[in-house]
DNA sequence: ATTTTCAAT
């Protein structure tokens, strides 16, 4: 096995943030999800270093990787080293799927140096009770698992995109989604 | 409010 490693774009177009990551109960047509991250670096309760970036799951002929696997195989390859406690945040379009919320699991309980947020846009098949499982087995492995509120996608806006110096301009419905989808993962992980 | 959704019937 030798897989592709694949370096983090550095932000995305406006168009793509505002189709992808918005968080309606008719997004339909959103057959990507995209990863934005920041990585700090922990040295003694002060942070010494700060990567961000952006990845999308990557649909070659011969690879098939969720964004979660794209992350994760730069940030081993790159990044990562034993000595050094990480604070890894994500803000993904879509949650884990079943398969990544083990990979993601399995990876964070063989190092523990490394603490990971999630904030996701939209919640990923989730009146599937495997896929509810995922997301408790992330929960239960100490990640915190949240909906991107209004700030969240301010931020990513700032941080994420080239904005040209536009402001955020959020769309109908988001906070009424938001509380929606906020009360259903509480339920999911209860 | 409970979608076809990291595509391909």
């Amino acid at each position: 096995m030798n897989p592709q490693i694949r370096n983090p774009m550095k932000a995305m177009d406006p168009g793509t943030f505002y189709f992808q990551f918005k968080n309606l109960w008719e997004a339909n047509n959103r057959n990507e999800t995209w990863l934005c991250f920041t990585v700090e670096v922990i040295k003694q309760h002060s942070t010494v270093s700060w990567e961000t970036g952006v990845f999308r799951n990557q649909v070659d002929l011969e690879t098939h990787c969720h964004a979660e696997r794209c992350f994760l195989s730069w940030f081993c390859e790159d990044i990562l080293s034993p000595n050094t406690d990480y604070q890894v945040t994500w803000y993904t379009s879509w949650s884990p799927c079943l398969d990544c919320a083990g990979e993601v699991a399995k990876f964070l309980a063989r190092h523990n140096n490394v603490m990971l947020t999630i904030y996701t846009a939209r919640l990923y098949y989730s009146q599937y009770p495997n896929y509810q499982q995922g997301l408790r087995s992330l929960s239960e492995k100490g990640v915190s698992v949240k909906i991107m509120d209004y700030e969240d996608f301010k931020y990513c806006w700032e941080k994420f995109v080239y904005d040209d110096g536009e402001p955020f301009k959020p769309w109908k419905g988001l906070k009424t989604s938001f509380r929606f989808l906020k009360r259903r993962l509480r339920e999911i992980l209860q």
